[in-house]
RNA sequence: GCCCGGGUGGUGGAAUGGUAGACACGAGGGACUUAAAAUCCCUUGGUCCGCAAGGGCCGUGCGGGUUCAAGUCCCGCCCCGGGCACCA
C-alpha cells in the first residue's frame, strides 16, 4: 500500500498534541538546550514559504538534540505589535487587537501542520498586557539608570543622585553622552545641585538616564498628519497617497545605547555568530578613533570630528550640515536668503538619498568664517547636505587635498585646495592613503600619517584647541512612536516633567479609542482616548517600536506565566542563553543589536547572569519572492524658459495617480512620453508638447502590485486592482488612471526581491502542504540549498522529495516475507521485513549515512543530508534490503527532518511502545551510533592526472606507501605510453587522494 | 554612495587547494500497462574526431596572479540580492 501523507500527518498531530509530545519542562536534573527562532509578525497575509526555513532548519536541530538526551526548549510566539496592522485598522475601523488575533490564529494553524516540535504552552505575543508589562518594567528600569563609565555598566540613577548630592558634576561624567542631546548642562557643585529646583534636577537628570526625552528628526506628513517610516515614503512622497514628506524636528523618547557602543563591539569575538553579521554590528557601530577640533567664530566655535587630525594643514572651508544649530547664528545678512533657501530644500532630502547621490554637490556659503586652531587662517564656513547632522558633529573640518568628497566640494565651488600628502596629484582627485607622509607646511611636515596624527592631538590638546576622542556611528535609539498600536511608555508628566508609572500599576494596557489616526492638530492616536491620564496627569502619548518586545522575548519563554517577574530566577539560571538562535540576516543591525544591549542592560542591573543572549546564530538566508512592479507617475515638470514649477497637472484634486504599463515603457522614452502627453491633456487640456520654451518631464516610479493581481503574461487584474489601492486612500481621495497598451492591458515588471507582505509577493505553505504533505514541505525546503543562502521561491523540484518519501515508506513494505517475519500488529499495511543478518554492503550504506547526516546537522548542511537519505534509499531499495536491523536505525535519523512519517513507521515498528500514553514517540528514542569499522576501505582508485588534468585512474591497495605508489603508477603500461620515454619531472603522491605526474 | 552576501549544466545545487557537476528537477529514449497514473532502466555541461570502442579540446560571472594542482587562495573589475536607523 502506498504513502499516504495526509492520513499519516493528520493522526500525529492530533496523537503528538494527545500525549504533549513537545511540552518540556524547566528539570534542572538534565542538560538544556535552547532553541530558539525568531519569531513572526503575524500578518494579513498568512504565513509564507520564507517563514519555516528557519523553522524547519532549528526544529531539526531541536529533535535532534532530544535524541541526544537534552531538555531542549522550543518555543514560539508572536510579534504582535505592528504598522500593518495599524494600518489595516485606520482603513477598515477595526480594532488591531481583534486582526491580530485572526493572523494569529491563522499563523497557529499553519505552523500546526508542518509539524514543529513547539512548545505552545510557553507561547507569547508581544501585544499582549501580560507579556507587555515586562516590556514596560524594562522601560522603567531604563529610565530608572543611568550609565556609570567608571564601573562600565549602569547602575540606578540614585546612585547619581547621590553622587550629585555629595560631588555635584565634574563633566567627566558626561563623557558617555554621545547620544541626541549636544549640549551638555554644564558642571555644577554638591550645592549647586541642592538649590536646583525640581525642574532643573530632572532635567539634568535626563542626560543621564538610559531612557530619556531628547529631540529627533522624523519624516513628517502634513497631510496623513503622522510621522512615516522611510519604508513608507517613496522619493519624497508618501506611499500612501502621494502626499509630501518633510523632515521634522519633534521630541521623541529615545534609548542611551550608544552608551554600550564599545561593550557591544567587545562582546562579539566572543560570539558564534557568522562574520558577515559580526562585521555589519561592527561597521553599524562604526568605531573611529580621531579628534574633536574647534574652531573659533568670534566669541563662539564650530567643533568638529575627524578621523584625521594629520591634515588639519590642509584645511579650507569648513562644512556644516542643513540642520546643524549654529547655522543660523553664522549666516550673515547678505548670506541669509540664499543659506535659508538651501536649509529648507536640502533638510528634506533623506539621509540616504543625501549620501547615495555623489554626482551633484550642493552647498552654500554663510558669509562667516572660523579660525583655523593653528595657523589662525580665515577659514570659511559652508553649509552642505553631504554632512549629515546625526553623525560625529554634524559639521566637517573639510580638507579637499585628503577627503574625496571635499575636493568634489572643493571643485565644484572653486575653493582652494592644498596637497596635504607627498606626491599626491590634487588637480585629479584627493588623496586618501594613510601610508602617505605629509606634506603640507606645518609642524606635521614629513611625518607618515600616524605619527602625524598622533602629534596632532597632542598639538590641540595642548593649545586647548581640541582633544583626542573616540567617535561611534552608532546614534542613541529613537523608541517614541506616534502610533496606536504599541506598548504604552509608562510616563506620565507634571508641570512637563516626565514622571515614571509605579511599577505596580503595570501593566498600563492600551486605551481603545475611536479612530487609530493621528488627531486633528497632529497628536498621536493615544491622544484621542478618554482619560489618558494618571493620578490626574497627562500620560505619554507615544508608544514603543517593534522592536521593544523582541528586544527580551527570550527571556518570558523560560517562564511565561510568571506574574510577579519577567521569569524567575530559577528559571533564569536554568535556560540561560540561547544555544541556537535562527532567523534573517535583514536583522542584523536591528533587532540583534537591540536584543544584545538589553541584555546587557538586565546583567548591568543584576536581573540576568549573562550579558549575550544569543550564543550561536544562523541566518536563514532569505526566501526571495518574484515581485510585480508597476510604473506610476510621480512627477510632472514642466518648465517654460528658465522658470520651473510642477504647476496643477500635479494636484491631486484634479489628476489623479496615473499606473503606466510596463509594456509601454519598454517601447522607449519617445513613445512613453507621447503616451503619457495624451493621458495628461485629458486633464490639463492646455497642456503642451515640447517648444522651444517649453519642456515637460515625467519622472516615473515603480509601485509594488501584489502578484494575486498578477496573470502569467505579467499583465495584472486592473480592476480588483484599482479597487485594492483605492481602499488604501482612506483620505486624500484621489482617483486612479491607467495608460494601457495597445492589447489594452496594464503589465508589471517582474523583479526578485525579499518575500515580504510589504511587497505583495507572498507565497504561502498551505497549498504545497495539501497535495504533498508537511514531511515533503520540510525535506524540500532543507533541500532546496544551504540554509544561510537566498533563493527565490520555485516548486520545480518538490516532487524528488516526494518521491524519495514514497520510496522510504516501500522499504518497509515491499520486501517478500521471509521464514520469521518481524511482526505486526498495526495498520492495515502491514511491514514487511525480516530479522536476518544484513550484509556488509548495507551496513556500509547505513553507517555511511548515520555518519553523513549527523556530521550535517552538526554543521546545519541539512540539503546534503536530505541527499545522503535519497542516497540511502536508492542504494538500499537496488540491494532490495529488508532488514530490520539496517531499517530501523534510520526512521530515527529521519525523524527529525520528517517527523510524521518516521513516527508512523515508528509505531509500526514498535507498537507496544506506544501502549503508554507518556511514551513520546520516536522523539524519545537516543541518536543511533556510526561505527566507523563499515566503513574500511581496503582499495582506493586513484585519479591519475597530467599536470593537473585527469587521464586515467588507478586501484592500490590503501596500504600502500606512497613511493609504492609512485612506483605502480610508473609501471602502468597506459602511463607509459601517455609519458612516450620521457621521464616525468616530478610525481605527487596525495595517498587517498591523488596522483600527480608532471611533464 | 556606504556596509554585508552571492554568481558552477536548461533549473535548485554538490565538491577538507586534489577526479567539477554528487543528489534532485526538467528533458530525451525505453520497459510494464488496453490506456493513464505510479514504478523501473538508460542518456543528459559544451564542442570536435570516430562506424564503434574510445579519444581530443573548452568549461565554475570577467581579466590577471600564486601553485605540481584553483570553483576553492590573492589582486582588479562586472552583475544580482540584502541592510542603511519609524517595515518586521
Amino acid at each position: 500500500m502506498a504513502y499516504e501523507h495526509k492520513a499519516i500527518e493528520t493522526k500525529w498531530r492530533k496523537e503528538w498534541v494527545k500525549r504533549s509530545t513537545y511540552c518540556v519542562a524547566n528539570d534542572p536534573s538534565k542538560p538544556k538546550y535552547y532553541v530558539l527562532d525568531m519569531f513572526p509578525y503575524p500578518s494579513g497575509a498568512g504565513l509564507h514559504v520564507g517563514h519555516p526555513l528557519g523553522y524547519i532548519a532549528s526544529d531539526i536541530v531541536a529533535r535532534y538534540k532530544r535524541h541526544q538526551g537534552f531538555n531542549v526548549l522550543h518555543p514560539m510566539g508572536y510579534d504582535s505589535f505592528g504598522l500593518p496592522a495599524e494600518q489595516y485598522a485606520i482603513q477598515t475601523g477595526q480594532h488591531p487587537a481583534k486582526t491580530t488575533g485572526q493572523n494569529a490564529a491563522r499563523y497557529r494553524e499553519q505552523l500546526d501542520r508542518i509539524g514543529f516540535s513547539f512548545d505552545w504552552s510557553r507561547e507569547v505575543r508581544t501585544s499582549d498586557p501580560a507579556f507587555y508589562e515586562w516590556t514596560q518594567w524594562v522601560f522603567l528600569q531604563l529610565f530608572d539608570s543611568w550609565y556609570d563609565p567608571r564601573a562600565d555598566k549602569a547602575r540606578p540613577i540614585n546612585e547619581l543622585v547621590a553622587r550629585f548630592e555629595s560631588q555635584g558634576c565634574q563633566g567627566q561624567d558626561a563623557s558617555i553622552l554621545t547620544g541626541d542631546i549636544e549640549e551638555f548642562v554644564g558642571e555644577f557643585t554638591a550645592e549647586e545641585w541642592k538649590a536646583f529646583d525640581e525642574r532643573t534636577r530632572q532635567m539634568v537628570l535626563q542626560h543621564f538616564r538610559l531612557a530619556y526625552l531628547s529631540e529627533a528628526w522624523v519624516n513628517w506628513c502634513p497631510a496623513l498628519g503622522t510621522v512615516l517610516a522611510n519604508d513608507e515614503v517613496k522619493d519624497g512622497v508618501s506611499e500612501r497617497g502621494g502626499h509630501p514628506v518633510e523632515r521634522k524636528r519633534m521630541p521623541q523618547w529615545s534609548l542611551r545605547i550608544t552608551a554600550y557602543a564599545q561593550r557591544l563591539l567587545d562582546g562579539l569575538d566572543q560570539l558564534d555568530w557568522s562574520e558577515s553579521i559580526k562585521e555589519a554590528q561592527r561597521n553599524w557601530i562604526g568605531r573611529s578613533e580621531g579628534a574633536l577640533v574647534r574652531f573659533p567664530v568670534g566669541e563662539d566655535f564650530i567643533e568638529v570630528f575627524t578621523t584625521r587630525p594629520d591634515t588639519l594643514f590642509g584645511v579650507t572651508f569648513l562644512t556644516l550640515a542643513p540642520e546643524h544649530v549654529l547655522v543660523g547664528k553664522f549666516t550673515t545678512e547678505a548670506q541669509r536668503n540664499a543659506v535659508e533657501a538651501y536649509v529648507n530644500k536640502a533638510k528634506n532630502r533623506s539621509e540616504r538619498e543625501r549620501q547615495a547621490d555623489v554626482e551633484h554637490v550642493s552647498g552654500v556659503f554663510t558669509g562667516s568664517y572660523a579660525k583655523h586652531p593653528f595657523t589662525g587662517a580665515d577659514i570659511p564656513i559652508w553649509v552642505g547636505d553631504y554632512v549629515l547632522a546625526g553623525y560625529g558633529t554634524g559639521a566637517v573640518m573639510a580638507v579637499p587635498g585628503g577627503d574625496q568628497r571635499d575636493w568634489r566640494f572643493a571643485k565644484h565651488f572653486g575653493l582652494p585646495i592644498i596637497a596635504v600628502t607627498e606626491g599626491a596629484d590634487i588637480e585629479k582627485e584627493a588623496d586618501e592613503s594613510k601610508e602617505a607622509t605629509i606634506s603640507s607646511e606645518g609642524f606635521l611636515k614629513g611625518l607618515k600619517v600616524p605619527a602625524a596624527i598622533q602629534r596632532a592631538i597632542a598639538e590641540l590638546e595642548k593649545r586647548g584647541a581640541g582633544e583626542g576622542r573616540v567617535n561611534y556611528r552608532l546614534r542613541d535609539a529613537a523608541f517614541g512612536r506616534q502610533r496606536y498600536w504599541g506598548e504604552p511608555i509608562p510616563i506620565y508628566y507634571k508641570d512637563d516633567i516626565p514622571y515614571p508609572v509605579a511599577e505596580k500599576d503595570l501593566p498600563l494596557v492600551l486605551p481603545e479609542i475611536d479612530k487609530y489616526q493621528p488627531t486633528e492638530i497632529g497628536e498621536p492616536p493615544l491622544a484621542r482616548a478618554k482619560d489618558w491620564s494618571y493620578e490626574g496627569y497627562p500620560l505619554e502619548t507615544t508608544t514603543m517600536p517593534g522592536w521593544a518586545g523582541s528586544s527580551w522575548y527570550f527571556l518570558r519563554y523560560m517562564d511565561p506565566k510568571n506574574k510577579e517577574r519577567f521569569a524567575s530566577q530559577e528559571a533564569v539560571d536554568y535556560w540561560g542563553q540561547v544555544d541556537l538562535y535562527v532567523g534573517g540576516s535583514e536583522h542584523a543591525t536591528g533587532h540583534l543589536l537591540y536584543f544584545r544591549f538589553w541584555t546587557k542592560f538586565l546583567h548591568d542591573r543584576g536581573w540576568i547572569p549573562f550579558d549575550e543572549p544569543a550564543r550561536k546564530l544562523v541566518n536563514q538566508g532569505m526566501i526571495q519572492g518574484v515581485s510585480a512592479i508597476l510604473p506610476f507617475v510621480n512627477k510632472v515638470k514642466v518648465s517654460q524658459d528658465y522658470d520651473d514649477f510642477e504647476g496643477p497637472v500635479m494636484d491631486p484634486e484634479r489628476t489623479p495617480l496615473v499606473y503606466v504599463s510596463q509594456s509601454i515603457v519598454a517601447k522607449g522614452e519617445e513613445y512613453l512620453k507621447r503616451q503619457l502627453l495624451l493621458k495628461y491633456q485629458s486633464y490639463w487640456p492646455s497642456l503642451k508638447i515640447d517648444s522651444e520654451h517649453t519642456k515637460i518631464e515625467f519622472h516615473l516610479s515603480g509601485s509594488n502590485v501584489d502578484v494575486r493581481f498578477v496573470q502569467g503574461d505579467d499583465a495584472i487584474a486592473i480592476e480588483e486592482f484599482k479597487n485594492e489601492k483605492l481602499k488604501s486612500f482612506s483620505e486624500a481621495k484621489r482617483d486612479i488612471d491607467f495608460v494601457l497598451d495597445e492589447s489594452s492591458r496594464v503589465t508589471a515588471r517582474r523583479e526578485v526581491e525579499k518575500m515580504s507582505k510589504s511587497k505583495l509577493n507572498v507565497y504561502n505553505p498551505d497549498d504545497i502542504i495539501e497535495r504533498y504533505g508537511a514531511d515533503t514541505l520540510r525535506l524540500y525546503e532543507m533541500f532546496l540549498g544551504p540554509i544561510e543562502q537566498s533563493k527565490p521561491w520555485d516548486t520545480n523540484g518538490i516532487e524528488g522529495t516526494y518521491r524519495f518519501l514514497r520510496k522510504f515508506w516501500n522499504l518497509f513494505h515491499t520486501g517478500s516475507p521471509s521464514e520469521a517475519p518481524v511482526p505486526s500488529t498495526h495498520g492495515v499495511d502491514p511491514l514487511r521485513l525480516t530479522n536476518d543478518a544484513p550484509t556488509k554492503e548495507e551496513l556500509r550504506v547505513l553507517h555511511a549515512t548515520l555518519k553523513k547526516v549527523t556530521e550535517d546537522i552538526e554543521r546545519m548542511s541539512f540539503n546534503t543530508s536530505v541527499s545522503q537519505f535519497m542516497i540511502a534509499t536508492n542504494e538500499l531499495g537496488a540491494l532490495k534490503c529488508d532488514k530490520r536491523a539496517v531499517l530501523e536505525p534510520l526512521v530515527v535519523v529521519l525523524a527529525p527532518f520528517a517527523p510524521h512519517i518516521a513516527e508512523e513507521l515508528w509505531q509500526k515498528l514498535n507498537p507496544e511502545k506506544y501502549a503508554s500514553d507518556t511514551y513520546k514517540g520516536v522523539l524519545a528514542e537516543p541518536w543511533p551510533a556510526f561505527d566507523p569499522q563499515y566503513l574500511v576501505e581496503d582499495s582506493f582508485n586513484y585519479p591519475i592526472s597530467f599536470n593537473g588534468k585527469t587521464r586515467l585512474q588507478l586501484e592500490f591497495p590503501i596500504a600502500l606507501s606512497k613511493e609504492e605508489v609512485e612506483a605502480a603508477v610508473l609501471a602502468n603500461p597506459e602511463v607509459q605510453s601517455r609519458l612516450e620515454g620521457k621521464a616525468p619531472k616530478k610525481v605527487i603522491v596525495v595517498p587517498r587522494r591523488i596522483v600527480n605526474i608532471v611533464v
